[in-house]
This record gives structure tokens, C-alpha cells and sequence, in this order.
RNA sequence: GGUCCCAUCGUCUAGUGGUUAGGACGCUGGCCUCUCACGCCGGAAACCGGGGUUCAAGCCCCCGUGGGACUACCA
């Protein structure tokens, strides 16, 4: 499997975030790529210039680091090669493979209203195919397509598509204000960076003749295409900002581990047998274009859910501390015992599927005031529960073994000596240190907590206790 | 409208002519248990429809139906 020949490249338009859709199809370039030991290529198409920002072109960067997609060469801009494209342009021109078009824009939209009214194909007449016009600042230029014939691409995720030619535009590839248009801007740049490989969104697939076509008359190799299927959202609809957050980085700040995204998009689609969890190095060993389903695939947040979660409890002490820490920053509190965090993000990891739901439940660790849960403290901050209480807070010192077997013995021991359930001091307890009946196991909160911070916050449950009556 | 693509539990999927149609998320019953989670054991849940081909079809063929993409001087 191993080809060091193999160059793909993942070409997105700085026009917004990177969004799931395009971070899949960048993640299926880069595990093929990876997979054979070739070169990845990042190049940004930027030839829109009106919707093209430069914010848009360092988000999509950020995002893919973020992910762990690096590349091997580029980014390359588009736009900045607009000479080749035009150089190209011309030689096509020459060779008599292309043509100037001065039909305009209302004309143009005007005939293709009415042959849709007739029940027609919109396509270009060829009013202006035979007229050899020459430049003129209205003028864009024309891809002169062959109307006979068959284009068939055999495609490395779908098989092997045929298109009739007579059904191709004469596609303009040059524009009014001397920018080519997509679909010749990325065949030119493709064929000059001698990308292999294109691997890309499955919209393109009824792109793909016309390119193949272009490629032809350019006198360049075709590369082999892939066209990997759609992200769909709840409702089978292309995924859009409706169905919640697209933006990759957004997951980022909901909390969300980049390996449990990847893992999440990758499973999108491929699969590979029954296995469910990949890690990167996996990944790679196993990705396959062949193994790509060719349905698109609704995104479902649930299972997303589940594998964010099955990261954060599997995730090495240091990294969790590292990617938790400025979730509870951002709430203001001091994170500076990165030991302290750790420990906490310990107790919480398994009851978190995500990064802010383990900074909110958590945020009792860092607070010296603890806020009271009202129903909380209405049945467990009582004077029938202070009793409890008090002989913590007095044995504490005492323990020898403050950990967390040490605590739970202590405990049971204690709840026998009282005539009472170790779930009643507990809960108690839970109330007083956390201000919730949910937490973490109690011995490990006090563990983490340590004895002074304990002490005192049952104290002040305690005072809490009397003042409240 | 035209062209192209797709079709197994609600969702992601395994399955390449002979299976009790498997796994995962979610849902659900139970166990564990200081709460909540985690974990473990169990359950409900699918081959879009109709024709063929074949001894045998979820798998192959055809026709429907449904969904999607494209049909720009966007990419």
C-alpha cells in the first residue's frame, strides 16, 4: 500500500470556518495520504475575491492543527497564481479549445428561464462558440466542450460513472475580470502541484467530467478521483448551521477532545469491521478509500457525545489537566496547583462528556464559598444530619489514612458508630462539600479537597445549619 | 425539468447467494453502589416496494418509490 507518489491535496474556500463536512473530507485526504506515505497539499481557493478573508483562511488553519491534520506543503493560494491560470487560458484560446463569450449575464439567465419554462436543458446555445470574437473587457472565455462522445470517471469510492458529453456546458473559465472560475482554476493547480489523488466532497462528482475534460485538452495526466458522500443533518438536509454547530473549532470551545471528533468523522461513512474506537496510528494503518460507504450519513451529536466522553475518561493525567485547565480559567478560578486540577479533573472524568460539563460540575473544587443547592440543603443540611457533621469535621484530624480507602473505612466505621447508613453521612456530607446530592464518590472529593478545606466547608454547613434553623 | 448518485434497526454501520441478519450510539430491564456516572449482564428495534435470475437473494438484474447532489462570470 505504501506509494511515496501519492499527492492529495484538501482545497477549501476561505469563505467561513472550516465546517464537520470539510474537515472529514480533509481527514479522509490525510489518513489515505498518510496511509500510502505520500504528500498532502493545502492550498486555499481564494479566487472569489469578494467572499475570500483572510480571518476565514487562519480559522480553517487553526482548525485542522487543532485536529492534528497537518500538511506537507503549502498553504498555496490561488489567487496568487493567476498568471498560470491565464497563461493557460490562452494557450486553450490558441489551440482553438476555447473562445471568447460576450453574451450577457441577463441575456444568459434570461434564455435559461425560458428553456427550463419549455421543458428544455438549460444549456449554453453556442451563440458566440464560432464567432472568433477576441478580448474585450466584457468578454469571459469559453471551455469549447466536444458534443459527442462519453466521459467516464471510475471513481475509487463510487465505481465507475459515465457522462454523455452532449449533456456538458460550455463552461466559462475565465471570467469578465480575468479570474478563472473553479472548475478550471482547480484543474490547472491540480495538474501543475501533480496531485494523484483528488478526494473530495461528493457535490463535485457531476463536476468531475468537465475537469477530466479540461485536464484533456491541457495535455495533462487525469488523476484518480474519490468523492466521498455528504454529511447529512437530523432531517436528511445537507448539514447547515440549523442543525446546530458546523464550525469545527466550535466543538472546540463546547469542550470536545479532537480525537473524538476525528474518531466520530471518520467512523462517518468507513468503517472497519465492528471497531468503534481508532486511534490515530490505527487509523492510518487502516483507512481504505474502498472501505468508504457510498451513502451520505446523517451527523448524529449522541454518539459524538459518547466518544468525547469515552476520551476525557481515557485520556493521559497530563493531557486531561492540560485541555481542562482552561475551561475552569475562563471561569475565573485559580488554576495555578496544577496537582489540585488534576485531581479533579480525576474525580470527574467518567461522570463528563465534555470539558464544560466536567468545569460546571467541578466548579465546587474551586470555590471556597460552597453555593447551596436549595432542595439539597432542605433535606440534608438539617439538625437531624448536623450531628454527622460535626464528628467529621472533629475526627478529621485524626485520620491517619486521609485517603481514599482510608476515608471510605473511616467512614462505614463511623456510620456504624452512629446507628446510621454510610449513605445518610454521604449524602451529608456531599451536600456540605459540593452543595449537591450528584458528585463525585465523597471520599475522593474529600481526597482532592484536602483535610483544612474540608474541614472548613463543613463548618460552614454547619453554621448554615443553626442559622437556617 | 434534465443529468448523476444513493437506499440494512431512530442514527452510524457489518454483511459481497445459504447468517437465529452482527456491532455501536440512543432507548430500556437488572447488577454494582455513599449520590451521579463508569463498568457488567439482558431487552426492544432493520434488509423501501414490486417484478425477475437462481434449488436458494439483504446480497445479482429491471422497474417503481424515496432521499441527495449538480444544473452560476460560488467553490
Amino acid at each position: 500500500m505504501t506509494n511515496d507518489k501519492v499527492r492529495t491535496r484538501f482545497a477549501p474556500s476561505p469563505t467561513g470556518f472550516l465546517h464537520i463536512g470539510g474537515a472529514r473530507t480533509a481527514l479522509f485526504n490525510w489518513l489515505y495520504t498518510r496511509r500510502c506515505g505520500g504528500t498532502f497539499v493545502l492550498r486555499i481557493e481564494d479566487t472569489d475575491q469578494a467572499r475570500s478573508t483572510d480571518e476565514s483562511t487562519r480559522a480553517i488553519l487553526d482548525a485542522m492543527t487543532w485536529l492534528g491534520l497537518n500538511w506537507d506543503e503549502g498553504p498555496y493560494f490561488q489567487a496568487e497564481r493567476v498568471g498560470i491560470h491565464r497563461e493557460m487560458v490562452q494557450k486553450l484560446i490558441d489551440e482553438g479549445k476555447a473562445y471568447y463569450c460576450t453574451c450577457s449575464p441577463g441575456a444568459l439567465e434570461a434564455k435559461r428561464k425560458k428553456a427550463l419554462a419549455e421543458g428544455r436543458k438549460p444549456k449554453y446555445d453556442g451563440t458566440c462558440r464560432d464567432r472568433g470574437l477576441i478580448r474585450s473587457p466584457e468578454s469571459v472565455v469559453r471551455f469549447r466542450c466536444p458534443d459527442v462522445g462519453v466521459t467516464v470517471m471510475r471513481d475509487l469510492i463510487k465505481g465507475a460513472i459515465s457522462f454523455s458529453n452532449e449533456e456538458l456546458d460550455d463552461l466559462i473559465i475565465e471570467r469578465a475580470d480575468g479570474y478563472p472560475t473553479y472548475n478550471f482554476a482547480v484543474v490547472v493547480d491540480d495538474a501543475q502541484m501533480g496531485i494523484t489523488h483528488v478526494i473530495r466532497g461528493d457535490d463535485h462528482v457531476n463536476n468531475t467530467p468537465k475537469q477530466m475534460l479540461i485536464y484533456e485538452a491541457l495535455g495533462c495526466e487525469v488523476p484518480l478521483f474519490g468523492h466521498v458522500p455528504m454529511i447529512l443533518g437530523s432531517d436528511k438536509a445537507r448539514l447547515s448551521k440549523r442543525h446546530g454547530a458546523t464550525s469545527v473549532m466550535a466543538y472546540q470551545e463546547m469542550g470536545y477532545l479532537p480525537e473524538a471528533l476525528v474518531n466520530y468523522l471518520v467512523r462517518l461513512g468507513w468503517s472497519h469491521g465492528d471497531q468503534e474506537i481508532f486511534t490515530m496510528e490505527e487509523l492510518i494503518r487502516a483507512f481504505s478509500l474502498e472501505a468508504v460507504g457510498k451513502s451520505a450519513a446523517v451527523f448524529n451529536p449522541e454518539k459524538l457525545l459518547w466518544l468525547n466522553q469515552h476520551y476525557i475518561t481515557t485520556y493521559p493525567a497530563e493531557k486531561l489537566v492540560e485541555v481542562a485547565t482552561p475551561f475552569w480559567e475562563r471561569k475565573g478560578f485559580d488554576v495555578s496547583d496544577g496537582g489540585f486540577v488534576a485531581q479533579a479533573a480525576a474525580n470527574l472524568r467518567t461522570r463528563s462528556k465534555t470539558l464544560v460539563e466536567m468545569a460546571d460540575s467541578g466548579s465546587f473544587f474551586f470555590r471556597e464559598e460552597v453555593d447551596y443547592d436549595p432542595e439539597a440543603a432542605a433535606k440534608f443540611l438539617t439538625p437531624e444530619y448536623a450531628g454527622h457533621l460535626e464528628a467529621v469535621a472533629e475526627r478529621i484530624p485524626d485520620i491517619v489514612d486521609y485517603t481514599k480507602d482510608g476515608l471510605e473505612i473511616f467512614l462505614r466505621a463511623l456510620a456504624e458508630e452512629r446507628g446510621t447508613k454510610l449513605k445518610w453521612i454521604a449524602q451529608a456530607l456531599r451536600v456540605a462539600l459540593t452543595g449537591k446530592t450528584v458528585s463525585p464518590g465523597i471520599d475522593e472529593v474529600m481526597v482532592t479537597l484536602g483535610k483544612e478545606r474540608v474541614i472548613r466547608k463543613i463548618r460552614r454547613a454547619i453554621d448554615q445549619i443553626k442559622a437556617g434553623g
